[in-house]
DNA sequence: GTTTAGTTTAACCAATTGGTTAAATACTTA
DNA sequence: TAAGTATTTAACCAATTGGTTAAACTAAAC
């Protein structure tokens, strides 16, 4: 038998992008089979409802995501080689990916039952029982080489920090003029004054 | 003649209610009706359309927000109060208003032409031509109070640290398990984090 | 070559939804 | 009270859209 494995992938790319660009709710399923070249009827021979493509292209899409930055960075035990590869790698994946956060807040709007599940899927997947930069940052606050901070909140402080230009981009593209947030530059730029802030925040 | 501005406000109201609990999209013109109270028909007699009630909404309910904040901070000069001032405000007038979070975010999706003119609209209305934080920290630096940050890389990163537990908050609870985003415990450790943190980093 | 199973298509359907309309019902004013 | 204006309603409409179906097509298996 003749599994078209062909037509399947033709689908799950242009509902990526039809979903990445739209959203779930505004995405259309004529849309997508006509960027696939193919007929509405196969999106639900090969993937039954919208509700099921859109699960399937969201799993991808995130996984890949979370994967390319645990590997990046799971290795480093030095906590400010940590930090700083973990701003580095956050946000160049980001930048690669600026639609993913949409996606990714729009899907969490919904409540995050699936992002969690998906979180907790990828983290078995890799054998995980604990996060690890969290217990990293906990380790060099025992050997005295950071400052007693909350680990959890400087997790949060350090994704707010990366993440919050590229959702909030049209805003600060026209409050701060000439900023260009997609832009080596700023890129740059952005890496550089979080890891100093931070760094010298928790520096001994 | 009897303008019945009674109606309207039922309208508005519940058009408030049902734009931030759905967002524009998924919001219903019946809904909003139902909520309200009245046949559908008088939606777009008072409003002529969902967009234009849309617009009256979002314009009410982002104004409020950015009053209350700039009215909250406006007079403190002193740049460390200033700052401890901003996080403490930000954060609760957030959490007062989790929705709002969602809601501005959906509209920046659709290319933040909105938030940007309203944003304008607003410091028009205050007789600003600068903003005023970026001003004071600029100050700051000067004057030899903290040390030679990038003043909006600074605000960037304040408003990221605030605002990333809320939008994250689903993700947030389940992976910290323990926090609780809007409890009051959280809140506070989450304003002093951040303060310290970003006291650290800057003071001389 | 015929059967069998998988694949593809055009046409169709039912539900939803923003918006309209004509008629009915209040108010105001002269 | 009568006329004129504003307000409200029920019924309706056209467009959209996710999903279905029956028939046609393709290709391997016997």
């Amino acid at each position: 038998m003749n599994y078209n494995t062909e037509t399947e992938q033709k689908i799950l790319s242009a509902a990526a992008e039809v979903f990445l660009e739209k959203g779930k709710g505004a995405a259309r399923m004529q849309e997508i089979a006509d960027r696939a070249g193919i007929n509405k009827a196969l999106l639900h021979y090969y993937f039954r409802s919208k509700e099921r493509l859109y699960d399937e292209v969201f799993k991808r899409l995130v996984s890949d995501f979370f994967n390319e930055l645990f590997d990046a960075i799971q290795d480093i035990e030095d906590i400010q080689l940590l930090l700083k590869a973990f701003i580095d790698n956050y946000i160049d994946l980001i930048a690669q990916r600026q639609r993913l956060i949409r996606f990714i807040i729009w899907e969490i709007e919904t409540g995050g039952g699936k992002m969690v599940e998906l979180l907790k899927t990828i983290m078995q997947e890799r054998g995980l029982t604990t996060i690890p930069i969290e217990v990293k940052i906990q380790k060099a606050i025992q050997e005295g080489k950071i400052a007693p901070v909350d680990s959890r909140h400087l997790i949060l402080s350090l994704i707010g920090m990366c993440i919050y230009p590229f959702i909030a981009r049209p805003i600060v593209e026209n409050i701060f003029q000439g900023i260009q947030v997609t832009s080596t530059e700023f890129l740059q730029q952005r890496k550089t004054e979080i890891f100093n802030l931070i760094w010298n925040g928790i520096k001994k």
